[in-house]
Formats: C-alpha cells, sequence, structure tokens
DNA sequence: TAGAAACTACACCGATCAGTGTATTTTCAT
DNA sequence: ATGAAAATACACTGATCGGTGTAGTTTCTA
C-alpha cells in the first residue's frame, strides 16, 4: 500500500504549512521579531492550530533549525585518492565548501541560527556539537593525506579549521555578519585557489 | 581655568550614568531583550530623563556602539622594520590582534555590535565601513613589505584578511557566535605561531 | 454514515514595551 | 537670591505578544 500516494492528512498538511511559514519569517526577521500569529497568518492556519503542534515558539524555533540543519548536508565527502594530485582534491574540496556557502537558502538559514546562538547560549551549545560532527570531511582527508605520507600534519582537526578559515573569512562571515553580496564565480576561484596553495606551502 | 577640575555638571554625570548602564544592558541582553525602563533603573534615572537625552531606543544604542568602538582602539600600529625578520614582526602584529580578541569587554561588546548588524541592515553598512578604515594597520605594514621585496604579494588587503582568518577562525568567532571560553595563552602561541608560518610560506 | 480527531474563529489574559505629557522639585550659574 | 535648565514622579497611550479557553465546524477514518 503505497502511503506516497495517497494525499497527505490534513493535519500534515497544515504541520508542513506551519513549518514552511515559520522558516521563511524567521529568515526574515529572526527569533524575536516573529511573531507566532505573523506565522500563522502565512501559513493560512488558526494560531490555535499552530499550539495544538508546537507547544510554544521555542518549541517551533527548534524543529525549524533542525530542520534546516539536516536539508543542508552539503552532498557526500571526497574520499582521499593517492593517485591524485593534493592540490586537485583539496581545490575540490574547497570548491563544494564554497558551493554551499554560496547557497542563498544556506546563508540565511545560518544567519537566523547564528542570531539565536548568540542570544542563547543553551542553543550555542547544541550548534557546537552538530558543528562538529559536521564539516568532519576535510578532517577526515586530511587524516588520510597524513598517514599516506603526503601531509606533514600534527593536528588534522587544527589544520582543518584553518583551511576552512581562509575560506570563510571571504565567503561566509561577512554575508553573514555584514550581509554583504556571495562571491563571484572569479571570487570564489581566486579564494580557494590561494587558499590551498598556501596550505599545501606549510603541510605538503 | 581648568574645566577639568570643577566635577561635572549634574546633566553630564546623568548622561554618562545613562550610558554606563545602557551599556551594560545591551551587553547582557542585545538590542530587543533591553529595555528603556532597565537602562533608567539601573542608571538610577528617570525615564523621562533618558528620553530627554536620547530622543530613542534607537539613538541611544546608535551613541553605545560609537563610544565603545572608539574605546576599542588596539593601541598604535606597528610600523614595518627593514632591520628585522618578517616573522619576529609578524608575530608582533598577530599577539596584539590576539591580546584585543582575548579582551572580556571587546568581545561582549563584538557580540551585541554584530548581533545588531545581523539584524539591521543599515547598521551592517556602518560597520563596514567602519571596519575597513581599521584592521588598516596589517595592511599597511603588509604593503610596506612588499615595496621592500620581502613579500611576494599581489593584494596587500586580500594577504591581510587572510592572515587575520587564521587568527580569527580561533579566536574571535567560535567566542562571539558560540561563546567558547578565549583562548588560553598556549594556544594562542600555537595559533599565531602556525597562522604566521603558513602565511610565510606563501607569500615570502 | 457515525464519531473521533483536527481545525477554526474569537475573545481574552497578563505582561511588556517605547514613548509622551505634565506638574513639581532640584540643580546651578549669574 | 533668582530664574532658567534639567531632573523627577507618575500616569497614561497604543500597540504587540505569547499563550489559553471554548464552542462550533470540518475532515477523515472505520
Amino acid at each position: 500500500m503505497p502511503t506516497s500516494v495517497r494525499p497527505p492528512r490534513l493535519t500534515e498538511r497544515k504541520r508542513a504549512a506551519i513549518v514552511e511559514a515559520a522558516i521563511d519569517e524567521f529568515r526574515a526577521s529572526g527569533y524575536e521579531a516573529t511573531s507566532m500569529d505573523r506565522i500563522a497568518a502565512r501559513a493560512e492556519v488558526s494560531k490555535r492550530t499552530v499550539y495544538n503542534h508546537f507547544p510554544s515558539k521555542e518549541a517551533l524555533f527548534a524543529e525549524i533549525l533542525h530542520q534546516l540543519w539536516d536539508a543542508s548536508r552539503d552532498g557526500e565527502d571526497l574520499a582521499y585518492r593517492a593517485d591524485r594530485p593534493l592540490r586537485d582534491q583539496l581545490l575540490e574540496l574547497t570548491a563544494q565548501k564554497l558551493r554551499l556557502l554560496n547557497d542563498e537558502a544556506f546563508v540565511s538559514l545560518a544567519r537566523v541560527a547564528i542570531a539565536a546562538a548568540i542570544h542563547s547560549p543553551e542553543r550555542a551549545q547544541d550548534m557546537v556539537a552538530r558543528m562538529n560532527e559536521r564539516e568532519e570531511g576535510l578532517t577526515v582527508w586530511l587524516r588520510a593525506a597524513k598517514a599516506n605520507g603526503r601531509l606533514k600534519i600534527k593536528d588534522p582537526v587544527f589544520a582543518a579549521h584553518q583551511l576552512q578559515a581562509l575560506v570563510k573569512a571571504f565567503a561566509f562571515w561577512p554575508q553573514i555578519t555584514l550581509g554583504q553580496p556571495s562571491l563571484s564565480a572569479r571570487e570564489r576561484k581566486r579564494v580557494a585557489e590561494s587558499a590551498v596553495d598556501m596550505f599545501l606551502a606549510h603541510y605538503a
């Protein structure tokens, strides 16, 4: 019995509408400035229905964050290849990162999440944990390259942070905190190449 | 006539108390969650007096940001010296940066400012301008080293961002966004040395 | 088609907040 | 000492907001 063919129940449609509306509103205005009344209106749903699905604004917001976090998976991690030049592989890794950072949806979510973290220590704590388990891709790659004897790295986690730093300083933080425009293709190329070359000059 | 000896006028004392209270409150709770009533109470001043000095919450907040910004001057910039090793000079420059980033007052201010910028494009715009004129120290130094033929840098502004990125990724952004503890002396040393060495490996 | 489950409209609560108006008192320079 | 400037207490507005209670309506399942 294909449940996916059958149209979703009313309850599920409403819930989805609420979540979608909440995403839009939180993205546009942040946590504090978004009201439950506006979310209900945008979802074309009774305010009471919102509270029947989510016990509080906090709970709804947490649900949104979880959902968006899961949706922002940036493809599977590239595996280390002993038969290919380090530079090529690192350029691919950074290019992948840059693609994610260039995604409008990802950036606006990140802005909301970070704004929330700044004002709520326990949420920040939550993000620390998730952040660490994400972003592991590059670390794994570096560990492999180190084990393979091609990189003189002592601490792969530290080194991964360094490489990411060289990317994020141009393609993430200015966009998040200052609303600056995302990078053009040429700028991305320049940032990636300079970062990788600097990284390899030190560690290769 | 030494005006500085004469005790400050009542008006000036009150104004100073308001500003001081506002700094504390905004630092502790951020813009949205801070009320004018609380500021007035903390300053031991009538709410009306607050509004006699500042026409709105916005105006008061802007004043605070200006004041704190001016207060966070990180000493005079170190000048380029042709007779000293690049590494030593860069380590000094980064150490200076790290000292500022380690300052509790600076961090909490930065958190407020960044939270404000995230939620207000025009404030963000303001900060972009100020940010650019600040942080010039390192750029100037790099330009001098380049003119002196000791660094193969094409774009000193870009390179300065890179070096700062390698520091801020460890000593600024995690503290601002995730409330993580500031770096220990050992960690600072490690971050600075690794950043400078990586930088020089690429540009020297 | 009966009835449980979910949705809705709507009124309401208590609290908070930015900002104002006013009549009175305090400060301080002349 | 006088008078202008500033501070104060206080009451009040108009609005928003998170959240609840209820009585009635719609949806869907069995």
